[in-house]
RNA sequence: GCACCCAUAGCUCAGCUGGAUAGAGCGUCGCCCUCCGAAGGCGAAGGCCUCAGGUUCGAAUCCUGAUGGGUGCGCCA
């Protein structure tokens, strides 16, 4: 149920009965017509802008539309007043049964309350993390994957048919490094001292891949040249690697439905006929680049490439798909993999990058926008940097990573409900400080808690209730006498609980996810609010003794709360909790 | 040099397809527990939305330029 979808359709019927008795010209386009929450709450319930949008189109005055909007509108029974404010503004105030009924609407649903249609069903792929498969996850990576993972659920939760996957980065240079660290270790098992070079992964986490090696094949290897064994320590370390990633993920309670691997595009022809399909575009030609300006690689000198024409798809300069050697540059298997992404059949593709990949970004939509003849939209979302303190100083590094905080450095000291609410506090494209000993703090300080809080608020009102023999079951409170909420201060809350499904649908348009957990956060002070209130006006208490009826109802507006606490926490994949400790 | 991201209260940040007097938390100051959990709440002070133009009924929001910060820029993915 979307209070401001019903009263636009009722302003947009108003303004269609207005055109067909005359008061209103015909042919007018009403699409800019909207209905929102004022900012100032003061001006009303709702406001509309149609007098202002349909004044210059429709030759007439604002306010002579605004009020004639406004009397048709004041007939109908939800609308207590329509006034007209400022330059046209059309202020709408509910009645109380209006805000009765969304609280009403939110039990009778549950979870759903706030689900959209607005998807409808289309196909959407959002490929996030795709780390490469060279050690465990660092925080950058956690960020990346609880927003890839939150702003999936946001979109299923708004009716979108979404595909959560990873790209395995497993073709290029950096797997073969992962083979080499990998031999090391293997050396190392069969008692060899090691050094770990510049340029290959020290870290602790491949000592049991070598150890492993070192059983399944004993000393077949060692002394022996690379081609003996590059391309089965690759395989097993990749595997390996994999393996850690899906149990980091696994960690925070990520699930992907698709692993692609960047591997399984080389020799089937897939790059082949992506490129090929570019080709026939008139998109490939052989060329020299010229250098950058202003920052002149040492080593530059003019070279013939195969490139893609991007700069005919918005991009600034065209790119090279193919090394000087004759080899694919990394750039030729991505097309190659978003072409399939395009051939599976989805109407639109999200990318979840880091910041530091912003430089691939036009490239990328250009391939996308040629592949697709434009049709498949491509968002790519850049997450910034994370980071790490301790009660305001800042973190060191892991040992076992070699060089970096972890995912599970972070998970295991503060848990996966506290790392993804935390990681969501932020918009996407802002840094983000992550504090180990704050975001545990049990205070309004801290939002993972606040939020947290309310919830468990609601949980023990229940508790109480039961203890006091009140009847909070599912059919109980939705048979509560809900115009028992007559208090402001309830309405207040009822109000704040109707913008939910359309912060929704905001939250799902613009791909931002931490939006839901800002509304929570101010879902949860309104709530907080409300029951300190009953400090002094103990009529405000959910619970009044010796009238079970109204003791309902209140319970029906908590039980209100939680739901969609509930409901938003889960699109975070966040677990509401019963009771704090 | 070029491209992308960013610039909002002392600090950290929200701000809806452009809407009315720009919000929250922290910090500062003042208040509220014989009361379902005060692990909370209420109030006050605090602003040239970096700057300059433009678009329009209306701009923190869109466009252009400037300034300041971050990221990246052919044979690494």
């Amino acid at each position: 149920m979307n209070l401001f979808t019903e009263l636009r359709a009722l302003v947009i019927d108003s303004l269609n009965a207005m055109v067909a008795e005359g008061a209103l010209p015909g042919g007018l386009d009403f699409a800019n017509v909207a209905v929102e929450p004022p900012r100032d709450a003061a001006h009303g319930d709702m406001a509309t802008n149609a007098a202002m949008v349909l004044a210059k189109p429709a030759k007439m005055k604002p306010r002579d539309i605004a009020e004639a909007l406004a009397a048709r509108l004041a007939a109908d029974a939800r609308i207590t007043t329509a006034e007209v404010a400022g330059p046209g503004f059309l202020n709408l105030r509910l009645a109380a049964p209006v805000w009765q009924g969304v609280v009403g609407a939110a039990l009778a649903e549950g979870v759903a309350f706030g689900r959209s249609v607005m998807g409808q069903g289309q196909k959407v792929n959002v490929e996030f993390v795709s780390a490469n498969p060279t050690g465990p996850l660092h925080v950058g990576h956690t960020r990346g994957a609880v927003f890839g993972d939150a702003l999936s659920s946001l979109l299923a939760y708004a009716g979108y048919d979404v595909t959560r996957e990873y790209y395995i980065n497993d073709g290029g240079a950096q797997v073969d490094v992962l083979a080499r660290s990998v031999y090391l270790r293997y050396l190392e098992a069969h008692g060899e001292a090691v050094e770990f070079p510049d340029g290959t992964y020290p870290g602790d986490y491949l000592i049991e891949v070598g150890e492993a090696l070192a059983r399944t094949y004993g000393d077949r290897y060692v002394g022996q040249s690379e081609d003996a064994w590059l391309d089965e320590f690759r395989n097993v370390a990749t595997d390996a690697m994999m393996d850690l990633i899906r149990d980091d993920l696994k960690a925070l309670g990520i699930e992907m439905d698709v692993f692609f691997s960047e591997k399984s595009l080389y020799g089937t022809g897939q790059i082949e006929a992506a490129l090929q399909d570019l080709q026939s575009k008139g998109l490939i030609y052989e060329g020299v680049l010229e250098p950058p300006k202003g920052k002149m690689p040492e080593d530059w000198e003019p070279r013939e490439q195969t490139l893609f024409r991007s700069t005919m798809h918005g991009d600034d300069v065209d790119r090279p798909v193919k090394k000087s050697d004759g080899a694919w540059t990394y750039f030729a298997p991505d097309i190659a993999y978003h072409y399939d992404k395009i051939t599976r059949g989805f109407d639109a593709l999200i990318d979840v990058f880091g910041a530091d990949h912003g430089g691939y970004v036009k490239r990328m939509k250009a391939a996308v926008s040629a592949l697709s003849n434009g049709k498949v939209p491509l968002d790519i979302k850049l997450t910034q940097l994370v980071r790490l303190f301790r009660n305001g100083e800042p973190f060191k590094m892991s040992k076992r990573a070699g060089n970096f905080v972890t995912l599970r450095d972070v998970v295991d000291q503060v848990g996966s409900d506290v790392t993804r609410f935390v990681m969501l506090t932020r918009k996407n494209d802002a840094p983000l400080d992550f504090d180990f000993a704050r975001v545990l703090e049990q205070s309004k300080d801290n939002p993972v808690f606040y939020v947290q809080y309310a919830h468990a608020r609601v949980r023990s009102v229940l508790r109480k209730a039961a203890e006091a023999g009140i009847d909070t079951g599912e059919a109980a409170l939705a048979g509560a006498d809900l115009s028992k909420l007559d208090h402001p201060a309830e309405l207040d809350v009822a109000r704040k609980l109707a913008e939910w499904p359309r912060l929704v649908e905001i939250a799902a348009r613009t791909h931002e996810p931490h939006r839901v957990a800002f509304y929570l956060y101010e879902l949860a002070s309104e709530f907080h609010g409300l029951w300190n209130r009953g400090n002094e006006l103990p009529e405000l208490r959910f619970l009044q003794e010796g009238d079970v009826a109204t003791s309902q109802a209140k319970i029906a507006l908590a039980q209100a709360v939680a739901v969609v606490i509930s409901a938003g926490l889960g699109i975070l994949g966040v677990t509401p909790v019963e009771e704090m400790r």
